[in-house]
DNA sequence: CAAGCACTTTACGTTAACGTAAACCTCGTC
DNA sequence: GACGAGGTTTACGTTAACGTAAAGTGCTTG
């Protein structure tokens, strides 16, 4: 995916125990993700993110944090954006809700679940497909190399 | 994602070994993989099949049926029809091409290797996030089974 | 106090991957 | 020979997920 492989090189953005209470500001989450500003204000704007506030500045926790890797991890499946939402939400609205919400919330997940396997039989013959072709490139190098 | 989840049950689209040699119509095709005309003809324009034609009408062979299959794999992974393209033409000019057209063919699959175990790492994180969210669920059920 | 940097809002632009509609062939069949 | 089912081309429309540009705010540093 252009979304995938441009994104060759993850950040190692593991925060230490004790910054549990850092903030960060946009710009620094951006880089400690490799994403724009503009690309976590759009979240915010979807509902994913909800920072706080200190004049007009959005001031992120670890809360939001976590909830930017997650989207982002996310994304890279290929979920879409209302989709990861809909995750994450139900996850807030958890400590409260009601019986039928979650009931709702373990459907979801279920399905989440079910189309992660899916995914992973899809990168297991996509494997094999790459080895496949792989082994026959480098048979066909030593072949050239041979008549050289 | 729309795209995945919207793709609840494949279809198993098994051909038996002596039907190597039958042909499908586009209509056929879109039915076993559960998409419309419109898409592979949108393929077949993307260079990403390119069936024979009789008359006006596409005739799709077993080859073209093997790459729709890979492309739509592809897609559930979450990669762009462009870089599709990219694996599929050169695994196609393989036998025959010159030494750095090869190189490049590893070259590629090295990345996409790359980032298929990003994404087994990244599917392994969500569904410790799923199967967490999960017990926590069933828990806030208990708790509300008891009280009633 | 001017300059610069990081942030803000508003709003229009862009790209990929199709959807959808119209208008046209070409069969087999009733 | 009308017609219905499948196919065809052409072309404009749509949606998600941002990019990009303009114009303003607020701090701090020379």
């Amino acid at each position: 995916m252009s979304k995938a492989s441009s994104e060759t090189g993850r950040k190692d953005n593991a925060v230490p125990l004790r910054d549990k209470q850092r903030t960060w500001s946009i710009g620094e989450l951006a880089r400690m993700f490799e994403v724009t500003p503009r690309t976590i204000r759009f979240y915010e704007q979807e509902g994913l993110i909800a920072p706080q506030r200190i004049g007009q500045k959005r001031i992120y926790h670890t809360r939001d944090r976590v909830r930017l890797k997650l989207t982002l991890r996310g994304k890279r499946l290929g979920f879409s954006l209302a989709e990861i939402r809909e995750v994450i939400t139900m996850y807030d609205a958890m400590p409260g809700g009601n019986a039928r919400q979650l009931q709702r919330l373990l459907e979801i997940l279920a399905e989440r679940r079910e189309e992660l396997d899916r995914q992973l039989e899809d990168i297991h013959l996509m494997r094999m497909e790459i080895d496949n072709v792989d082994q026959r490139a480098r048979e066909a190098l030593r072949k050239l190399d041979q008549t050289n």
